[in-house]
DNA sequence: AATTGGGACAACCGCCTAGTT
DNA sequence: CAACTAGGCGGTTGTCCCAAT
């Protein structure tokens, strides 16, 4: 299910994660925050980059994250606001709290999309034969989204109240729309939790915890000895509170012809 | 019992955007 | 204003698990 760890021709580390490096980060992120996740590895001592460093705690250490399966009222609501708001996982993810934009995007993949498909397969051979091309169209072309597609998701599409009235949760949450009144995105969540100590405090507890468990290896790269390469490691200490999730509008489009999953969605909900 | 094919999901990759210089 | 950097997002891949054959 995961992939073999292996090192890169840099030395950094990919693959499944090992509990001693979800520790290292874990124990590092709670005492200083992730105030640079490009040089939070060096820090804490684990091999990997930056980016694998973020979603490792952002999907799976950080405090909060929800496991396991999805009850009815999740179920129903990824389909929504996928509806809404078409693959804006981190949108969608800010939405149901506890989970990860990746974690809903696997769910959407392997459960609600084929549950999808089987009754789009199952209309089409039933009849209706002036949907055949559309239909073949959808699933040679998964990511084609065409005028088409789209003015038929329009005037045919259920209407929102078949999930809204049939759930106080999900009118709950969708009636709050401010991305600020949750903070269950990965993004929101960042910006709450990761406020980093003042610079000066930040600088001085990275540093004072060379000798410790949290220092870097003595194999791993100090930053400021490699300034000159003129690549990422620059300013360290920057703070981490900027919100982005709630300054991109969207567009709503729909993928893989899923506006015609939304036909049959009200018969997916048992 | 062995094989196989699909499901499930953790992780990676590449691109985009916002902020900074 | 252009170039650069870091963070974030969405798409895709790799691999384990398990049911079907």
């Amino acid at each position: 299910m995961v992939r073999a760890p292996f090192y890169d021709k840099t030395g950094v580390k990919k693959g499944s994660w090992s509990v001693e490096e979800d520790d290292k980060l874990r124990a590092y992120i709670q005492t200083h925050g992730h105030w640079n996740w490009r040089q939070l590895p060096q820090y804490a001592g684990i091999s990997r980059c930056g980016k694998s460093c973020r979603l490792r705690w952002i999907n799976y250490l950080r405090p909060g994250v929800k496991r396991g399966d999805y009850t009815e009222e999740e179920k129903a609501l990824i389909i929504e606001l996928h509806q809404k708001l078409g693959n804006k996982w981190s949108l969608i993810a800010a939405k149901l709290p506890g989970r990860t934009d990746n974690e809903i995007k696997n769910y959407w993949h392997t459960h609600i999309k084929k549950k999808g498909k089987r009754h789009e397969f199952n209309r089409t051979s039933s009849s209706q034969g002036e949907l055949r091309d559309h239909q073949e169209q959808s699933s040679d072309h998964e990511h084609s989204s065409s005028p088409s597609e789209s003015s038929i998701s329009q005037s045919n599409c259920p209407s929102d109240h078949n999930i809204l009235e049939s759930s106080p949760f999900l009118s709950a949450v969708l009636n709050n729309s401010s991305p600020s009144s949750t903070c269950t995105s990965t993004t929101e969540y960042s910006s709450t939790l990761s406020s980093p100590p003042p610079v000066s405090t930040a600088f001085m507890n990275c540093h004072a915890d060379q000798g410790t468990d949290l220092a870097p290896s003595s194999e791993t790269i100090i930053p400021d000895q490699d300034l000159s390469t003129g690549d990422f490691w620059t300013e360290p200490f920057l703070r981490d509170d900027m919100d982005s999730s709630s300054s991109s509008s969207y567009i709503s489009f729909y993928d893989d012809g899923m506006d015609l999953f939304y036909q049959f969605m009200p018969t997916l909900q048992e």
